[in-house]
RNA sequence: GCUGGGUUCGCAUAGCGGCAAUUGCUUGUGGCUGUAGACCACACGGUCGAAAGGCCUUCGGGGGUUCGAGUCCCUCACCCAGCA
C-alpha cells in the first residue's frame, strides 16, 4: 500500500524466532528490533528530540486521540506533519485512539451540571469519547481515525481497534475481535483511497488471552492488504505468562516477512521474550513514566529478575550514595551524576530529576535492544538472554 | 511588669465537653507495560488479633471541675505580639 515503506530481514537467530531487520520509511531507516519510546502528545515526556537522537531512538509513537483533541490534526498538518511539528524529523508512528477505548473505558467525568457520565461509549458505527480535557463529545470511527492519522502524517499508522480489558469473558472478546476486524476493513478501504502521503498501514491483532481468537484474528489480519502488523490487546491487566502465551498464540499465524510491532510491552524481561518471538518493534510508556516516578532501570548484577531490573531512587537508602545512577551504564546521566544527587532532585521535586531519569531509562531500553540486535547478528542471542534473565 | 495570643503523633496544622484525635508535608510499603499518571493505593503512639475488634499510653508540667477534659478553671514553664 505504501511506496515509502520496506522491511527487510537481514539475519535470523538459529534457535529462536528473533531476527534483525531494516525498516525503510520516508523519514529514514530503522534497525530492528527497536524500542519505540512513546510521545503521546507529540513529545516524549521530558525529553527533547535532540536527546532522543543522542540516545539512539529511531521511532516515536504519537497518539491520535490526544493530538486530535489538542492541538488538532489540522494544526499539525499545517505545521508539516508530526515529525516536523515536534522537530524530530525522523520516523514516527501514531496510535489510532483504539487503546483509549480501553484506557478511558472505565472512567467517568463529572460535567458542569454535576452529572457523571462515562468517557467512552461504543456503538456499531464507532466510539463516542468524552474528552478528558473538557468533557466535549468526539465521535471516532475507523474512517475518522485514519483521516486524522493521514493529517498527522506519521510514517506508520494504526488501524482503529477495540482493546478489551482483562479479564473479559470469551464472548466479549470475540465481539471485540469481530468489531476490530470489521473496523479493519473500513480502515483499509478509507486508507487506500485517501493515502496521499504514502503512509504505511498496520492492521491490529486482538483476541485477548483466548488462543482460538488470537489465531482467528492473526489469520484474518494476515489475509488483508496491510503493510505491517501490530499486535494489541496485551498488557491490559493479564499476567506476564498470559501475555507471553497470547503472543505465542498469535505469532505463528502471521506472515514471517512482515514488520511486526507489539503494542505496549516493554519491561526488561518481556523484551527478551518478545524479541525471541520475532517482534520487530515495541512501544512502552514505562521508561518515561518510571523516569518521572524515580525508578531507574539497572542491568545485571545490580538489576535482576528479583528487583525487576529496577532501582527506586526515592528510597532514603540512596541519600548519600556517591555511586553512579546505575552501574555499568554508559549513558550521560550514569557517567555524570551520583545516586545521591538524583535522590535529592526527586525529593526536591526538581524538573531535572524527571529528565535525567527518563533519559537514562530510554537510553537503557534503546541500548538493551541494540545489544539484542548485535547478539542476533553474532548468533549469541540466547547467551545474552540468559545472562540477563538468569541473573539474581 | 501589664495585656492579649500560643504550646497537639518528625515538621506544620485542625480540634471549642464523648478523641488514639483532622489535614498537608515528611517517612515507610505496594502498584504502574499502545500515558486523563512529575501519578495512585495503603500505613504512620504501643500492643494482642487472620479479621471484626480488644487493651494500654497520649495533646508543655502540676492541680482542679465533670460520669467523661487537647477542649472548662487555677497555677507554673517556655514562645510570640502590643504597651511599658
Amino acid at each position: 500500500m505504501s511506496n515509502n515503506f520496506f522491511f527487510k530481514i537481514l539475519h535470523k537467530d538459529k534457535k529462536t524466532k528473533a531476527r534483525v531487520g531494516k525498516l525503510t520509511t520516508a523519514h529514514g531507516d530503522i534497525n530492528t528490533p527497536t524500542f519505540t519510546p512513546v510521545g503521546t502528545q507529540a513529545t516524549v515526556k521530558t525529553l527533547s528530540p535532540f536527546e532522543l537522537k543522542e540516545i539512539g531512538a529511531q521511532l516515536v509513537f504519537g497518539n491520535t486521540y490526544h493530538l486530535h483533541l489538542r492541538p488538532g490534526e489540522e494544526v499539525i498538518d499545517k505545521l508539516g506533519g508530526l515529525a516536523k511539528f515536534m522537530s524530530w524529523n525522523s520516523p514516527t508512528i501514531t496510535d489510532s485512539g483504539g487503546f483509549q477505548v480501553f484506557s478511558l473505558g472505565q472512567k467517568t467525568i463529572t460535567l458542569e451540571d454535576g452529572e457523571e457520565v462515562g468517557l467512552v461509549g461504543i456503538t456499531g458505527k464507532g466510539v463516542q469519547f468524552r474528552s478528558h480535557l473538557d468533557g466535549s463529545k468526539h465521535m471516532f470511527t475507523p474512517e475518522k481515525s485514519i483521516e486524522i492519522q493521514h493529517k498527522l502524517g506519521a510514517d506508520l499508522i494504526l488501524a482503529f481497534d477495540q482493546c478489551p480489558a482483562y479479564p473479559s469473558n470469551e464472548e466479549d472478546v470475540r465481539k471485540a475481535v469481530e468489531r476490530t476486524h470489521d473496523w479493519l476493513l473500513r480502515c483499509i478501504s478509507y486508507h487506500k483511497s485517501n493515502n496521499k502521503k504514502g503512509q504505511a498501514f498496520l492492521g491490529i491483532v486482538q483476541g485477548g488471552v483466548y488462543a482460538n481468537l488470537r489465531k482467528q484474528s492473526a489469520e484474518f489480519v494476515s489475509r488483508q492488504d496491510v503493510d505491517a502488523i501490530a499486535i494489541g490487546g496485551v498488557a491490559v491487566g493479564e499476567s506476564k505468562d498470559l501475555m507471553r502465551k497470547a503472543l505465542l498464540d498469535t505469532m505463528p499465524y502471521l506472515p514471517e516477512e512482515k514488520f511486526k510491532h507489539l503494542l505496549g510491552i516493554g519491561e526488561v524481561d518481556d523484551i527478551f521474550d518478545i524479541t525471541s518471538q520475532g517482534i520487530d518493534s515495541f512501544d512502552c510508556v514505562i521508561p518515561t513514566r518510571f523516569g518521572r516516578y524515580g525508578i531507574v532501570f539497572a542491568s545485571p548484577p545490580e538489576g535482576n529478575r528479583k528487583n525487576k531490573f529496577r532501582l527506586d531512587l526515592n528510597k532514603t537508602f540512596y541519600k548519600t550514595d556517591a555511586g553512579p545512577v546505575t552501574k555499568g551504564c554508559d549513558c550521560k546521566v550514569c557517567v555524570n551524576y551520583s545516586r545521591a544527587y538524583l535522590h535529592h532532585l526527586f525529593k526536591a521535586n526538581e524538573i531535572l530529576a524527571y529528565r535525567l531519569a527518563s533519559y537514562h531509562n530510554v537510553y537503557f531500553l534503546t541500548h538493551l535492544v541494540k545489544q539484542i540486535r548485535e547478539a542476533i547478528l553474532e548468533d549469541k542471542f540466547e547467551d545474552l538472554k540468559s545472562s540477563w534473565i538468569n541473573s539474581r
